[in-house]
DNA sequence: ATGAAAGCGCTAACAG
DNA sequence: CTGTTAGCGCTTTCAT
């Protein structure tokens, strides 16, 4: 030690194979300017003479330079990104979400990333600390939820520690979880678009309506189940508790449903699926029954996913705005005031009347 | 200058607002050791005491401690993350893909950006300037490409402006670069498919067989036509040049040209399309001449999208293993040997038969 | 308008 | 096994 900071041996810089990464300092020394110089004309947000900014422009050309994103993000606040998290992305509700969700992080000069949990509580607790990691702007999460307790509280931790990590978490797609949570909530009228469509069966003249792939625990089917009811109730009609049945939001579990439903209750007229994709299975039990669509039984759906129109019939569903969904979640979670906590937004949606629902039979 | 070094006044440390991110150095305070062994007991690939160990870990427990993975990843040289570039989200084909590239990119510790290109040359330029900058360990381009020679040129250029700045390109669906360029190919049997579908519809005894969404100037479809002469030529048969069709992958091309068609050619007994969209507008346009399908008129698609077999009548088309594509793109881009430039691999398709194609009427 | 210098939060030699 | 010390590549005062 003493000696007065012997200038320490400098290794030949870039010790990388091949070819390397111009930094920005190559940039300066190239355009005969100090580092700060170019630094500024990057962030083109300080007076830099013309003759000047020409120069460095053409050092970073000649050396094809680009930024590097980690060294600048280290020093701001954030990484710029907005992270989109999902249970599956090969889900049908997926891909226009995430096409919202994009656009207008895009718009918003926000990089995207995606991330799956696959339903399982563990790995969507590693992914959001990941994204604490990352220092995403926006934590999107995609999808209805539990109806839980645990659950509820354990997403309201996560909220107040994305909070602490300057993120913000973004429920897409669920109900909000209290104004004193920070926490963005984007859902859209699950409720109201299962009381139309109940009101439009009923319309039709359809009694005997099975509600196909209910789930008590979850948020999704609880609302459309609600909605089920209030429509038969605001007619002064009881719905048959036998006809709201219990199930997951598959084809298979619309096939066997549909297939035993058929079988136990032949009075049943029409089916109202939890979702377009249970619809698949209970279209294909109804043709399985030698049954015909609509004319012997009708089949609606809930999502309007893609090439539901070209089912056979084309099916008649609840029309949700998937992209508007995605992007007012990137929007909202961009632009909250500085202080605000909970925020909520709820999205309509409409019907979809296609070929698949018509009038009761006789 | 001269003063020796004065020891600047250090600012009051964390000037943020609320509540702040905890760093290395407080856990290490917090815990009564150097940061350097907070370090290493975050990377756990380094010896450190049971003891000094636990005490670390509780103080991050206690502080809700997690990194800050730009300041990690500016020491290392990449970022971790695998970059998936795609004409647009919503693309049937784009799911599947996407989840293998999920799935593979988390097997391997990689997080996962997506950006979207909408066929906008410039737009793709800046999205793969964007990857360099983030220094991505590979960018996956999926989907087609034009045939081309600027294009390619382009592509040539990318891949080397990306390999220097450690990144691997990968092209996901398309033909290789040549040799020379250090890109990855992940291709699936375009042409293959086309032929074994064909082959099938001549083997139903279809003899005017349309190929519809033609285009000359993009591989894929291309090379599906290629195929599709070749199951022709095979049998000693030549496809009528008149029954090639140009067109876009969209339904309403197939719809509009399916119907331009079955009024012009009414001898026309099987109709081949390029992709599962544009098939649903042909199908719709059969249905719509009062046809039915398969009994008066057989059509197929290509790419097995989502509920393809749900359609009406389920649609016959050739399976591409759009995850498998996924997962060995990042799997070879992550494992590529060190200096191996042109890297190639291409997969297999096979027909999914259905119900749409049936023996020729009569 | 430009340069010098001090870090952002972390890892990685190099010494103990 | 643990602490010290340099930076990674960039932005940002503070001087000039």
């Amino acid at each position: 030690m003493s000696r007065p900071a012997a200038p320490a041996r400098r290794r030949p810089r870039r010790p990388r194979d091949g070819r390397v990464r111009p930094g920005i300092k190559d940039v300066a020394a190239r355009a005969g300017v100090s580092p700060a110089t170019v630094s500024r004309v990057l962030g083109g947000t300080y007076p830099v003479a013309q003759a000047t900014r020409a120069k460095v422009q053409r050092a970073m050309r000649e050396l094809d330079y680009v930024v590097n994103a980690q060294a600048r993000a280290l020093k701001g606040a954030t990484s710029k990104t907005v992270a989109f998290i999902v249970s599956d992305v090969t889900g049908p509700f997926f891909a226009h979400v995430a096409d919202g969700v994009e656009q207008q992080a895009t718009a918003e000069g926000r990089l995207c990333l995606v991330c799956t949990t696959h339903d399982e509580p563990e790995r969507e607790l590693a992914v959001i600390d990941l994204m604490r990691e990352q220092r995403a702007d926006a934590v999107i999460l995609v999808g209805g939820g539990q109806e839980d307790h645990a659950y509820r509280e354990r997403m309201v931790r996560l909220a107040r520690a994305l909070d602490d990590a300057g993120s913000r978490l973004v429920l897409c797609g669920r109900p909000p979880l209290g104004d004193d949570v920070p926490a963005t909530v984007v859902d859209y009228d699950n409720e109201g678009g299962a009381f139309a469509m109940t009101s439009h069966l009923l319309a039709l003249g359809h009694r005997r309506i099975a509600f196909m792939g209910a789930q008590e625990n979850l948020t999704t089917p609880t609302a459309r189940v609600r909605g089920f009811r209030r429509a038969h109730h605001e007619r002064g009609l009881e719905p048959d508790p036998e006809l709201v049945i219990e199930g997951e939001f598959t084809r298979s579990f619309g096939y066997a449903g549909a297939r035993d439903l058929l079988r136990r209750r032949p009075d049943v007229t029409a089916i109202f699926s939890a979702t377009d994709v249970v619809a698949t299975g209970v279209l294909q039990a109804v043709r399985d029954a030698g049954l015909r669509c609509p004319d012997d039984v009708s089949v609606t759906g809930y999502d309007d996913i893609p090439f539901a129109a070209d089912f056979a019939p084309a099916l008649t569903t609840v029309s949700i705005p998937h992209s508007e969904l995605g992007r007012a979640a990137v929007r909202l979670a961009l632009h909250r005031d500085s202080y605000s906590t909970g925020q909520y937004v709820k999205l309509g949606t409409h019907l979809a009347v296609r070929d698949s629902a018509g009038p009761l039979p006789h």
